[in-house]
DNA sequence: TATACTATCATTAGCAC
DNA sequence: TGTGCTAATGATAGTAT
């Protein structure tokens, strides 16, 4: 009844932007944050239809990246490929972007060697995994689906783990899709800008699953805005 | 006295994370919020002793980009070569190891063409031109200091200008800095990871003006925590 | 396009599991 | 390493300049 001291739970507090010496307070924020930062590139790049691509290095050696919209190696080529400014060039631009053309070029070779046959039955093959693929992705849009918000929850951790699990598959397979995709458009390039089927797949598992953050603990403490490798 | 009404400013709301159609709000939505976002990069690449890197564009062709720490370059250079993932390899990384380690080497040698005299006179020449912006750092910080925060403000408005104008150009001198660095690194390199003059460049304008960010208003509205291109 | 203002909404530091 | 809690800090939508 008056044992009510410090009873106070700890709140947040100010803290100066300087690089955070114990070890694993260091770790947690930067897990935290970069989780923030994460989704509000993702935010970014659905209000503003924007491109997004996020690299991190940690000194030891350890990286981490993300990317909203498109995979992080279109947008990085852009980057590269396309000047990352107007006023000034990059320090050896030039040389960027004759080399990543030549990649371009052998990674149409590679595609070429990767099967020997004509690149037609290469596309149909590639095609066929797509559909099978989108079949895979709709089932799990219905079984998602059974996650939805609005419905009342009935065991609050056991459902938030199958909606991880299930975020998880879906995002592999769309990137799986994605990869076929990319590689079927290849061999067939000649529109400068193949965008198309990267518009296709905008908005990710969000737009799959229900064009808006379906609800505040949905996502929670997962990062699968869009494309995100964890170290 | 009694005409307080709809005295109410319009305050934040809360809006769907969706496309944004208005294009004037898109592109103001946009502008703030890739600030926010860049001030986020630059605050964990602080805190937690991280490099960070952020490429944005846009379906019109337009791109932006912003690094913390390193040199954006850098840090992309690092993600590729080093694989962006420890089970999944690029795409292609193969090649853009291989063709960007060329591209080093071809800079190297731009480096030797740059000046046709051998590379000792060239880092010399480029140890004189880092003294010289170093001055001319010093220089601008002790202007510098008379807009430190904890004075009383005399012309808020006009004080603010100087403020920026100062900030920008150092941001200017030390990534001219920066590049002589760099430059004159190539040329001796043997080490593999030649961070430490990486290191030297950490904080930027912050951590040779003042270790944190000084106040609230003194970097408002100005993106400049690292490197950062505008459109 | 950027900035100021202000009422909200959103993020997160510290702590405990 | 990640999660939940709480209170306080921080970010920002709408509007006008």
């Amino acid at each position: 009844m008056g044992d009510d001291v410090d009873k106070r739970k700890t709140g947040r507090v100010k803290r100066q932007v300087v690089r955070i010496e114990n070890d694993a307070k260091r770790q947690l924020t930067f897990s935290r944050r970069r989780n923030g930062l994460i989704k509000k590139a993702y935010e970014l790049s659905v209000l503003c239809n924007i491109d997004v691509a996020l690299v991190f290095h940690s000194p030891d050696g350890h990286f981490s990246h993300f990317s909203a919209k498109s995979r992080i190696e279109d947008v990085l080529y852009r980057f590269v490929s396309l000047g990352h400014d107007k006023g000034r060039a990059l320090e050896n631009q030039e040389y960027l972007i004759r080399t990543i053309d030549e990649i371009r070029n052998e990674d149409d070779i590679a595609l070429k060697t990767f099967s020997p046959t004509d690149s037609n039955s290469i596309a149909k093959k590639l095609q066929e995994e797509i559909i099978t693929l989108e079949q895979q992705i709709q089932m799990a849009q219905e079984q998602l689906s059974i996650y939805e918000p609005n419905i009342s929850y009935a065991s609050g951790e056991e459902l938030e783990s199958c909606e991880k699990a299930l975020l998880k598959t879906m995002n592999r397979l769309i990137q799986r899709k994605n990869d076929v995709v990319k590689k079927e458009q290849e061999p067939l390039r000649h529109d400068p800008r193949g965008e198309k089927m990267q518009m296709d797949r905008t908005g990710q598992i969000i737009s799959e699953g229900g064009e808006e953050m379906p609800s505040s603990s949905f996502f929670e403490g997962l990062s699968d805005y869009g494309y995100c490798e964890k170290w």
